[in-house]
DNA sequence: ATCAAACCCCAAAGCGCTTTGGATGACTGT
DNA sequence: ACAGTCATCCAAAGCGCTTTGGGGTTTGAT
């Protein structure tokens, strides 16, 4: 079914059918009705390709994924943030198109995009400092949000974030609070921009508690189970093993736990560890009691919220970019304690 | 630029651009070069929306995928499967579009998509014994193939699936080899199809090998890392304890582990663990050695050949639709040994 | 020289929609 | 009774592409 057999059928122009159906309001209230219901009968809904070359709009929007062209590893927090992005799409009429690209290829894609006229903007995933990706959408002129901050200093674009640095800063005070010095960090790969910031709040917390900065104390990389086992057997051995770790992945976190047991050690009692918590849907943070002490943001409402943004962009072009920086809630588990008194002070 | 632009520019016109450009015969090499010469340097390529009306495809596949409404959680394996489809894609100009929907909704997106035109066909994800969702497609006629398998025997219809039935009997069969003979399951909800079929495979070897099926050994449910541990935590506790489980989820797996060394027990010596292997970026089996022994498939090689099955389908309408069987490869880590002997054998 | 077959190329229609620029009555107020 | 408003509706153009149905120019053979 399509427009001119619907306005056929009712007897009347494809003009005023479009109208009533688009909420016109040179059309009565009486034949608005009928078309309606006519549409609904017919359950016939606009073609999403026509309408677009009508009206210059995609109604679409591009989710570019980079692949690391190292390890090919999806990006793990992408499945429910593309989730929470897809609700609003969805309330507002518009479709989700997904490019998940070699990160070598991704300039090609993003100019494909744009001259193929196949989205009204793009999304822009895992940013690296100095992200060359903000350059280049301003130069094609392709309305873009990045997920994070790409730390140009240059111009203002749409971005949302975790606070990452606040998040990570208070959980290193947390646990200098709770009477640990050596606090380890797990951290992720640190170009990316996210990591590079956490490395920052973590530091800062150190500073402030008058620690120096141990680099044996300071791990980075892609946030497998096994980096994280690695890295906390690694520190465990040493003459001076952390008592404390932070981690910027619960999948991480349990490779940590899985060295610490392996020690015979207990999480919570020798050795505490924090996490951050993207709450994602395949990988909650236990049961009715959280497992690990997290720095907790919804990732899926960052994307709910991001693609809003977007499309506010998107309709309103000559508004300020908006920015969005969400706040974690450290939310206390069991693997968590006081510092372990060092054994030679025991008297 | 655009396709008229782009003719006059080279003093053609736009049809013999246009030919040029998709490779029709009746142009010359010459003029045919030079065409594409100057798409290159103007950076043009043609609309999707309007090559899809003009033609007819929308030359794009829609993913659907089901939130399941109780726990809005995304299929984890999701990822990494969409990231094999669009290899696919992209090789062949097609574009993905995600629907991320509640499942009660589903049924409105399919009817949406067929209607706007907005998808040449759709990959169904995640089905359930007997599926309602390939009769509905059938009725509406929108090409599909499904990952996985619908349970439907009234006809034939595209689909892959991994041969889950096989591979947990293999695991099973290998746990007895090893003398086992108290085996639990620690299975996904059994509801979806992929893990009744692994519970028959489990099953099958049990009287295979002469074991009553106790139902105290068989776990269903959401594959999380709680589940697991919850699982493995209460079957440990039992009088007459597994010494070995087979689990359909590293996640899960994770937990289970947790369960074993919680109580004082080695994975592996004590108690073995097979888990299912998915081959998911972000969850890797370890590093050089598995961590698991598994039985592995990879999701994403399924997306990309289901994803080219689905384009076949497409072009040649007529054809028989394929099917596809992967078989998953048992891989021996350091999760499984021989059965420890019971005590009071010992002499 | 002539004719047909190749060979290259083009004008125009059409895909399904929106939107511009009227057209047609029915209603006002005087 | 008459122009001026409204309230409704419509015909047709146009979005950027593909494709149909030709139409000139060369060739090669007669």
């Amino acid at each position: 079914m399509n427009l001119k057999e619907l306005s056929q059928n009712l007897g009347l122009s494809q003009t005023t059918v479009s109208r009533a159906l688009n909420g016109y309001p040179e059309v009565s209230i009486s034949t608005r009705r009928r078309v309606e219901a006519a549409a609904r009968t017919f359950n016939y809904s606009p073609s999403t390709r026509a309408k677009g070359l009508a009206t210059g709009k995609a109604l679409a929007i591009g989710h570019v994924i980079p692949l690391s062209s190292r390890h090919e590893m999806v990006n793990p927090v992408f499945g429910d943030f593309v989730a929470g992005a897809g609700e609003t799409y969805s309330r507002n009429g518009y479709e989700m198109i997904l490019s998940i690209v070699p990160d070598s290829d991704e300039r090609r894609i993003y100019e494909g995009l744009k001259s193929r006229r196949a989205v009204d903007g793009v999304i822009v995933h895992g940013p690296v400092m100095n992200d060359p990706r903000v350059k280049l959408l301003k130069e094609l002129g392709l309305p873009f949000a990045v997920h994070g901050r790409a730390c140009v200093n240059d111009s203002p674009y749409v971005w949302l974030d975790m606070n990452n640095r606040e998040a990570f800063q208070t959980a290193t005070d947390y646990l200098f609070d709770l009477g640990h010095r050596r606090i380890a960090l797990v951290n992720g790969l640190e170009f990316m921009d996210f990591a590079h910031r956490r490395r920052e709040g973590y530091t800062a917390s150190l500073c402030d508690h008058g620690v120096t900065v141990d680099a044996q104390l300071m791990r980075s990389g892609e946030m497998t189970e096994d980096f994280g086992y690695l890295s906390a057997r690694e520190m465990l051995a040493l003459d001076d093993a952390p008592t404390a770790m932070i981690c910027s992945s619960m999948i991480s976190a349990l490779g940590v736990r899985r060295a610490i047991e392996e020690k015979g050690l207990v999480m919570g009692k020798d050795v505490s560890v924090i996490s951050h918590d993207d709450v994602l849907s395949y990988l909650q943070n236990g049961g009715e009691t959280p497992i690990f002490t997290a720095t907790r943001s919804s990732v899926r409402e960052a994307g709910r919220q991001l693609a809003q943004m977007l499309l506010d962009a998107i309709a309103y072009p000559t508004l300020a970019p908006q920015t969005k920086l969400l706040e974690a809630e450290l939310v206390v588990g069991s693997s968590t304690g006081p510092a372990p008194r060092p054994a030679f002070r025991k008297d």
